[in-house]
Formats: structure tokens, sequence, C-alpha cells
DNA sequence: CGCTATTGACTACACTTGTAGTCCCTATAT
DNA sequence: ATATAGGGACTACAAGTGTAGTCAATAGCG
């Protein structure tokens, strides 16, 4: 709850929003080839999340393992919003605009935001 | 062009982006109000964010007027792009459906929104 | 013409973040 | 029983960030 979560946290939230729970080496593993941290940058960042409340971890023996305590969903839904809110006044046509314009939307996107947007309506009649 | 905006940059960034080129006090004097920021902190981060290339600046007598250097348009770009590639695979409509959900959209946000996916389809025809 | 207020340049310093290293315990293999 | 490998707790330390303070030049007021 308290804390932004940083960059290289976040790699970790990813693994565990894949996967979990998950013991620290396992995800050190996962993420050695992408990134290059040792086991103990890892561990140091999984410390880091667990104390912010963003990770929690159960007893397995004598390690721990690590589940994600915000979902991908939540976190990402306050993203967004910061994101609107910040740039866009809130709005979101502007926003998926942006995307848009970055060639961040392929036909499928297009179809799906159709079938939202339908959707949308009918709930707002 | 290097390192990112910060948090605290980034307010810096809106100020300009509402209205440029302005001096260091002006700035302060707009930010004051929500941020109770002093002029020395408000000069440090706009002097970083020259530094960065984020910001240009003039001269203005024995002042300097500052301006930005990356439009609100093009970061936004950046920054949503980033969001959506993070959280969503890149893909446009969860991230609108998560603004759903998080009631970030009202019925002008959805007409637009509708405005804009016809347009889209158009031009992906 | 000297004083003061203002300005940019440079310096300061604590806190956060990225990236490890050290210490100590204990389960396990010999 | 002892040595060892792997685990978490704690420590380290440079770079980045938030938030100012000091210094030196100078434009303008009295």
């Amino acid at each position: 709850m308290s804390g932004q979560i940083t960059k290289a946290e976040f790699e970790i939230m990813h693994v565990l929003w894949d996967e979990s729970p998950m013991a620290a080496a396992d995800i050190a593993d996962k993420l050695a080839e992408d990134t290059g941290w040792s086991l103990k940058t890892v561990k140091t960042l999984i410390s880091r999340l667990v104390e912010k409340g963003a990770v929690a971890h159960e007893p397995d023996g004598r390690r721990y393992l690590y589940r994600p305590n915000v979902s991908r969903q939540s976190y990402a839904r306050g993203a967004t919003k910061k994101l609107a809110d910040q740039l866009f006044g809130g709005r979101a046509a502007p926003l998926v605009a942006h995307l848009a314009e970055g060639e961040g939307l392929c036909e499928d996107d297009i179809q799906d935001l159709e079938a939202l947007v339908k959707e949308l309506k009918r709930d707002s009649d």
C-alpha cells in the first residue's frame, strides 16, 4: 500500500503475475535471461516489495514463497488512470488516439475497441 | 533526449506545456499554489530539465525564458505506448476497458471513442 | 553612485533506487 | 559429526531525486 513500485521492482511483479507463488531463486532464474541480475539483486528487490506490501510471503520449509499482493488488474487500473489524469485530464479518447497515432493499434485492437464501445453504450443507456 | 523526466520535473513540464516561453520566477509562482516549492527548488528542476534536453532556454535580458523541447503530444504518445506495452502487451482495448471499470469514462468519452473507432475502421479499410 | 532585489551557477544533503556483498543459520551429504 | 551449499537478514555504496542554500554578477531604485 505504501510507496511506489519502481522500475526494477516492477520486473519482479511481472514474473509473479505470470506465475505464483514462487521462490526467490526461481524468480531470479526467470529474470536472469532478460536482466542479468544476480540472485542477490533479485532478493533485495523482493524484500523491498514485501516491505512495501506489494508482495506477500509464506514460509515453505526454510525458504519463502512469494506471491503478488496487488493484482496485475488493479495495478493496471491505477497506472492507467494516473496516466489519463496526468496527460489527458482523465479523458480516455485522446489516450486511445495517441495509441492509434503511434501505430500501437492493429486491426484486432480496433475490433476489440468497437465491441467495447458498443458495450459501454449499452451500459450507459 | 537523455534521461527520464521525473515526477517533480514533470510538474514543470506541465506549466510549460500550458504556456511558454516562461521565466523561472513565473513558473515558480504558478507552481507555488499547488506544490509549495520554493523558487530555488523550481530552478533546480528547470536546470535538470535543460541538462536533459527536455527544456530549451533562450536569453531574455539577464534571465532566461524556458520552453518545452518535447511536446505534450509526443511525451504523451511515449508514455501511453510504454504503459500499454508494459501492462497490456501493447493492446489498447484492455487499457480502455480498465479506464471504463475504474469509472474513468463519462458519456462524452464514450461518444468520442465511438467516433474515433469509426475513423480507425475507415482508415484500416 | 551605492544598495538591494533578482538571476543563473554551483553546492548541499537526505532519501530512494539499482546492484550487489557479508553474515549467520541449518538441511543435507559424507 | 562435520563440512558445505543454499536461504534470509542485514549492510554497502554509487547514482538519481527532492528540496533547498550559498555565491557572485548586475539591473534598477533612490
